[in-house]
DNA sequence: ATTTATTTTTAGATTTGCCTAAAAATATAT
DNA sequence: ATATATTTTTAGGCAAATCTAAAAATAAAT
């Protein structure tokens, strides 16, 4: 089955937000996608007759094993040309996403797999984030929120959780990026600010709404 | 300025069409894009509203300098692109039109360059045509058909006029490809086939047909 | 110069994806 | 339990890109 951008993106949007919640709210996805809710009631009747999601009027919604199988390609499909954007032609991790959400509705499989075996199967995006192989599986890192992280213990940035570009930008000031090894030296409880060490580099500090958007995994 | 994919393949196919010819008719640019006249009357009269082409109904009409400007840009990423996928992701010279006709209408301008960069420039793609550089401009080689070439001088194929799936298997059984140098060894006035000469390679055949769409340079 | 054929345009519909405004259902607070 | 607020859905519309069928303009043939 081939489906328009729109109903991608709206795949997409609600395999992201139904990690977690049990069911996703109208009013959630159109915040996501920047949507009035009554365009959001009208796509959910499209998917639902196509079978992609289960729905009742009232109750919320929640993608089922295809509606599941069709995002998870399209995040494959995201994430392979993140990393080929930033590895062979020379972005920044920040200025490769919205490039992304329009070459992730390429429909050619051959195309993905080509790309995908020219960049020699990469196991994450720019951001840190799993790419899903051909047949759909990754591993889903357990990793932990730096806020959570204990004191002087080596972490090592494995993935941010807002992507936004102002997030992005600040971390590429403070000399964070993915696979960044650093250590947190101090919390103050005062306002939940850290203060981390990275080698060769003099303390930083962070705020907790940064730390709580970047990801780590021990060592 | 922006167009939607849609406005983008008019463009380009009025491009296409208007060379040689003084105006281009609905009916061609309707079997070009293989929609109905009353579709390309409709377009018409919205790329008339933009300023991109010259049209007074009845009267034919003709891309003007902006229009010729945008054709050339979609048809810079469309040759790009084609060769970003035969030589980087192994795909073959006869594969590789149907995707790029959806890579042409990605829109970042940076993406372009750096792919531009990435592939150091190609002048042509795989089929020969030249890649216009990022101020629109190239070079049209003085290519000549196969069919009026001399006998027994060396020529070498520079591109194929007739791009269909069916003309590219073809020249792929006969092992004729861009770049291929060749002699023709024997004209038959009968049928105007001709015996072609491929060094280290048996003597092979091709019809009036394929000859006459087979464009070769000297050397 | 008429008639006939062809080409092109208009008129009116359809589909997709979105919107606003109003109504209906559900949730929250008193 | 009732009133109030919030969420969600419905009703009706709009723009883009296409189509079919009919009308109008142009071209070709007698
Ligand atoms: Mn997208
Ligand atoms: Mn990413
Ligand atoms: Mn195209
Ligand atoms: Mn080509």
């Amino acid at each position: 089955m081939k489906y328009s951008a729109s109903k991608e993106d709206y795949l997409k949007a609600i395999y992201h937000l139904q990690e977690g919640q049990s069911v996703v709210t109208t009013n959630a996805l159109a915040a996501a996608l920047q949507a009035k809710p009554a365009s959001i009631t009208d796509m959910l009747k499209k998917l639902k007759k196509e079978k992609l999601l289960n729905y009742e009027r009232y109750k919320g919604f929640r993608l089922n094993n295809e509606g599941k199988k069709v995002a998870v390609h399209i995040i494959r499909k995201h994430r392979l040309w993140e990393y080929f954007l930033v590895n062979k032609l020379q972005f920044g991790w920040d200025e490769v996403h919205e490039i992304a959400e329009e070459l992730e509705h390429l429909s050619s499989k051959k195309l993905v797999d080509q790309l995908d075996a020219f960049l020699e199967y990469p196991a994450t995006d720019p951001h840190g984030d799993p790419i899903p192989d051909s047949q759909g599986r990754f591993i889903q890192e357990r990793q932990v929120s730096l806020l959570d992280y204990p004191l002087n213990k080596m972490a090592k940035v494995s993935g941010v959780a807002s992507q936004t570009k102002e997030m992005l930008d600040l971390l590429q000031h403070k000399n964070i990026q993915i696979g960044t090894r650093l250590e947190v030296k101090r919390k103050f409880p005062f306002d939940n600010s850290l203060e981390l060490k990275i080698r060769n580099q003099p303390t930083i500090t962070v705020s907790e709404l940064v730390a709580k958007n970047v990801m780590v995994k021990d060592e």
